[in-house]
DNA sequence: GCTCACGACAAAGATTTTCTTTCTTTGCGG
DNA sequence: CCGCAAAGAAAGAAAATCTTTGTCGTGAGC
């Protein structure tokens, strides 16, 4: 008959004692600081003497006290020996899938170049992309996690907040002009290429609102190209085909090669749409699941 | 860098494997067995695949599949080391006090004879009895633990129900009549010994009612001692000076030991009041408080 | 063959625990 | 002297855990 409460305390005095402050625990176990602190105060009022020396200040601001060092040895290795059980657990269990849908546009321009990180760090676990330009209905099982790009308030499903979005021109560079600076003025003789799919509520502007930030004295008419696919108004920029506007999380990588350029750095056009990933609370309870959803929202963009 | 979650699920899970159901589990955990039953299917959610076998019957409901095998010989004896470093970290508190208050009649009559088990059990914990009649304010920490007798709602203090209580007849065995029974007439001719102190809601009788169901046909006068302390009514009873009314758990010892007799068992009168012990929430928080109301609450009446 | 007991299971709602957010305090370093 | 970092506290929100109720399946006993 075993007589054990308090696991959650137990941990956070744990990680609290092996990083030296309740910021570092906190980071560990994925909470905030003042969580931690709650954690460790209820397990000294229930022993009912401190178990940390606190320092105000330097580096070490939390020392365990002597009569706790003991113990904290003991809870250590319990502790790792229920992290080794639970990975034995799921190391049990065959391979994997998670079912994770995106636009074309974001499959092809931003989440390719990451899956590779993904199956470095979970072997057993296989990636299958819905490449999809319509929402599908994660609530109904349709797709286990989908990267979004929108407001963030779905219904039915877990939303988690990846990155913020703007609206940049671009063009390859070939088609740059060699002898003058790339001005407003210049842009506007351009073949102006136009995203025609929708963003409603995304703040998204026409080329008209664009020049208009940027000093045009002329306003363009509504010649030109006008796609209403954002991965084909991607690909048509990069062929050469002229100039657009285009979210820049999608064309981060022909940025960084210098196969498109940024036009005019210094007109911002932020939009309220952001990146999110998405799913079923009730799918983020499968392991695989949670391991991809925190992967991805643990990275760096 | 720890990577561990779901502390109650393994919790839930090894206590499971170790009892072969979750009814055993729950009594071990102090929940229901719905609640192990829910903390285990979460961990199968989690990894993927079922962890036991299901039997619909026979003592042994529950198998660890093999996957699981080897994954629980590491909980366990994780949890075992948990539960060894919380008892360290406990060990080395200097000895605590817990503050019991309860009524004159309730500490002499029932409490006193209990406490040495409880002193057994908890070497290192200090009992300090508040005898008082008044009903002390747990909130305002006047004492740590009361023991109550009555309607179990009083605010603020969380209150656990011990057992319940009836009022019997007794009196002295040296009463008793030589050569016939005790009926309720006999009773009638006695010294009766009223109990003045209020026990609002209680439903308590007088002794005019309790003769009245006891089949009495002439009612007694209000003579005879009135006492308005529940301890002295008994101490009365026990020093032969009259028939009494009494809550049978006061008097347990003394019927037990022969001393003072069940007048008429058939007659039943059982009350609203019951026993309760009571503590404020944040009393409970501390290990020798939740200790002290534990071992109360789990040992026999 | 029927009834009862036992325990897993599921659903729904209640309760408790954990967590976040906001603000304050303290002390050290620059 | 100011800025920074982290603990601490309080209040409220969110999530996890738990309880209650009822169902189902199976075996034992009558």
């Amino acid at each position: 008959m075993r007589d054990l409460t308090r696991l959650k305390s137990l941990q956070a005095l744990e990680a609290s004692a092996r990083h030296g402050s309740f910021v570092g625990a906190a980071a560990e176990l994925d909470v905030t600081p003042p969580a931690v602190g709650q954690l460790v105060r209820s397990l000294e009022d229930w022993v009912g003497y401190p178990l940390f020396r606190r320092s105000r200040s330097g580096a070490e601001r939390l020392t365990p006290v002597d009569e706790a060092q003991d113990a904290l040895d003991d809870i250590a290795e319990g502790l790792d020996l229920l992290e080794t059980g639970l990975r034995k657990l799921r190391g049990r269990k065959a391979r994997s899938v998670v079912v994770v849908t995106a636009s074309q546009a974001l499959v092809a321009n931003w989440l390719l170049a990451r899956l590779d990180d993904f199956s470095t760090n979970y072997p057993t676990i296989d990636v299958r992309l819905d490449v999809s330009d319509r929402v599908i209905d994660l609530a109904q099982g349709e797709a286990d996690v989908g990267i979004r790009c929108g407001l963030g308030s779905w219904k039915g499903v877990k939303s988690t907040f990846l990155m913020s979005e703007e609206i940049i021109a671009v063009c390859h560079n070939r088609l740059l002009p060699v002898d003058r600076d790339v001005t407003a003025g210049w842009i506007v003789d351009q073949t102006l290429i136009h995203d025609g799919t929708p963003h409603p509520g995304g703040d998204f502007p026409t080329w008209a609102e664009w020049l208009a930030r940027s000093g045009a004295n002329q306003v363009p008419s509504e010649r030109g190209l006008r796609i209403n696919s954002t991965a084909a108004v991607i690909q048509a920029a990069v062929a050469a085909r002229g100039v657009a506007l285009v979210r820049k999380a999608l064309v981060a990588q022909e940025l960084d090669s210098g196969r498109l350029v940024h036009l005019l750095p210094n007109v911002r056009w932020p939009v309220k749409w952001a990146y999110y990933i998405v799913a079923a609370p009730k799918a983020l309870r499968r392991y695989e699941i949670a391991a991809f959803h925190d992967w991805l929202v643990a990275r760096p963009r």
